[in-house]
DNA sequence: TGTCAGATTAGTAATTGTTACTTCTTAGTA
DNA sequence: TACTAAGAAGTAACAATTACTAATCTGACA
């Protein structure tokens, strides 16, 4: 996604397109790997040194009220974020940590059955998250499990060295 | 639900019945408001004066990790825990904070469908959780809306005095 | 019953993600 | 070019959670 189209962008959700925060936004919607504010501080910080970690949180906080972007609450109580706004599923490996994407076709399903239950609801529901945990396909065919929890993550580290 | 009772499900689950753990889990029990490690510190100090908020942490993680309880990731990055551990949804409100159960029709609508999807989620599943955000029925007849967070808590507050 | 080993608790301190505040810089505008 | 306000960076504060340690309890077994 070219800088132009981003600036386009935040520019119509009234946010002012400065390189750090196009970076930012860039560096998001580069990735699937959904990942904390601390991995986006490092990534954007290699082409742009000056970067404050406070920066990427005023700016992950800017594009998440605007609906740029989505927060993710997770159970270790560390956000992650989400380039992809639109209303869809994840898949949480609880071994190693890794936040997936369901495919195209179960997000639609789901889509569908929350207009199903929209009514059946109290209150304006103004968003949705469906989460599965679990073991992924990788965790799940390790045979030898380590118990400590570094193992476990360098274990998935092709997919998750950004988390 | 009674302390002998409790002190067999602990049994059950091979966790030693504790004073401290049997009143924590009656807490939980005993409420359907979601609450965070803080509340039910202070609301099982009441009966157990020499509690320390740490037990309840290692005793909350030691049911989490047993099943017996569910720990909720919330976009706060403060968890909270429901006593109800089978999977169900919930609705979240962006305003207050309070985090409520689906109806029961709801949920069993969300388990059939969990059933369908299972397989064609990689990875094994073995627990999810469907979440609804918006503003509760309360927050959406307000007329009056305060800035201050303080003031949406105090809003709840009949509901929510246990956050 | 007394003793011992291991689990559990409470207290203190440390950690860590996140936010608050303050100052400096930058961009847009008159 | 000067003015003004938004944004960025740096430092410090905060708050939830965890780690560590010493004291206490429990249950098994001699």
């Amino acid at each position: 996604m070219s800088r132009t189209v981003i600036s386009n962008m935040l520019r119509d959700a009234r946010i002012r397109p400065t390189p750090q925060r196009v970076a930012i936004y860039r560096m998001l919607k580069g990735t699937t790997s959904h990942p904390k504010a601390e991995v986006i501080y490092e990534a954007v910080k290699g082409d742009f040194p000056s970067l404050s970690l406070n920066t990427v949180y005023d700016t992950l906080q800017t594009f998440a009220e605007s609906g740029l972007i989505r927060k993710l609450a997770m159970k270790e109580n560390v956000s992650r974020y989400d380039g992809n706004a639109a209303p869809h599923g994840h898949f949480v490996c609880v071994r190693c940590g890794r936040v997936e994407d369901l495919r195209p076709s179960v997000d639609r399903e789901l889509e569908r059955i929350n207009l199903l239950l929209k009514d059946r609801i109290d209150g304006r529901i103004i968003d949705s998250d469906y989460r599965f945990y679990g073991y992924c396909a990788e965790c799940e065919n390790e045979t030898t499990w380590s118990d400590s929890k570094e193992d476990r993550r360098r274990h998935c580290s092709d997919h998750l060295n950004d988390t």
